[in-house]
DNA sequence: GTCTATATTTCGATAGAC
DNA sequence: GTCTATCGAAATATAGAC
């Protein structure tokens, strides 16, 4: 008998979401660059020749990884623009922000991306992608120039901050600084820290 | 005759320098895992084995690299208090900041520290250094809670834009935000972009 | 203080079977 | 659709000469 499980036989687009899903959390969890096609193979349950071998190279797995990082951002603005609940936009657009990047994978993910402005493949992806969202804010949801810079800005902390794992400190200090950053419900962080 | 020119022998603390500023650059350019200890002998001018040799391994020069940024901030910031021209304190800290980053190394650097939060050795380090600088703008410069954090925040933005390299755009949405983000004066970050 | 040479490890990618 | 086996290319670190 074979110490190995028979592996799942899926079609082909599914297994490339599967492949996309353990890529987001461990390129998020090392950086691109330290990241191997290795353990993104065994997050997703395969072997590294395969998830090489669906993408063709490891760079055209990331930059898959971060289109759809750049577009899930986009479309839960969207939504949060399009579901008025009362809320003014900006808190509803605050709220699908942080929904989003309870997700740690899209988070550093992200922030990776910012980080690799000069990389020839990642750079202009980074570049569009903010640019985009900028006008998003600016265009779709209507707030001032300032006011969509302003937003911006508080998104770029909440990444540090829950990047850095701020959340997750017994400082006070740190509690303080995450709760004005993140708001007052903070317990959505914690509960994915311990995972 | 060799081909290679001779190398200029240098006190073991000046060369320590020297490597240091190379590996900022470095560092910055293509992140902790991406960089190359030969990459950075090749911008110190000498030969792979000596960065090594000099530091131990790659990681504690990484590490060394990180606690000279963090601390150059500090430095900066503390200056910018002490130095009162008339300004208001958060208007000196915003300037001292957008000079200390002029030197993309330094920007990028740190980039990469906040996104290695989970990193058992340069993780610490992120943390420490941004909650340090956080209780710098509280207790030391006298800001509110909330004016320390939104100071931190306009900071986060300045550094995404910049790394981006939004700020060399030709795009007028990305001189728009780019002004928003840092204010008027752009023209130190389009020099830099150049060399 | 600095180099050359190299041992060792690791990783991305390819080939080919099933 | 997926695996095993393996090649070849870096890259870090060490050894030892000068």
């Amino acid at each position: 008998m074979s110490t190995m499980e028979t592996r799942q036989r899926l079609p082909a687009a599914e297994r490339r979401e599967s492949i996309l899903a353990a890529a987001s959390v461990v390129f998020g969890e090392r950086g691109y660059a330290g990241a191997t096609t290795d353990q993104i193979a065994v997050a997703a349950g395969i072997s590294q020749a395969y998830v090489v071998r669906t993408f063709g190279s490891k760079e055209a797995l990331f930059v898959e990884v971060a289109h759809r990082a750049v577009g899930r951002i986009e479309t839960a603005f969207r939504t949060a623009i399009a579901t008025d609940d009362g809320e003014p936009v900006d808190k509803r657009l605050g709220q699908a922000y942080l929904d989003l990047i309870a997700d740690r994978g899209i988070l550093l993910s992200l922030l990776h991306i910012f980080s690799l402005g000069n990389d020839p493949a990642i750079g202009p992806i980074g570049r569009d992608g903010f640019l985009a969202i900028y006008r998003l804010l600016r265009d779709e949801a209507g707030l001032s120039p300032e006011d969509a810079s302003h937003f911006l800005a508080e998104g770029m902390l909440i990444n540090t901050v829950l990047a850095l794992q701020l959340h997750d400190s017994d400082d006070p200090d740190a509690l303080e600084l995450v709760t004005n950053a993140c708001g007052g419900d903070l317990s959505r962080f914690r509960a994915l820290a311990a995972g």
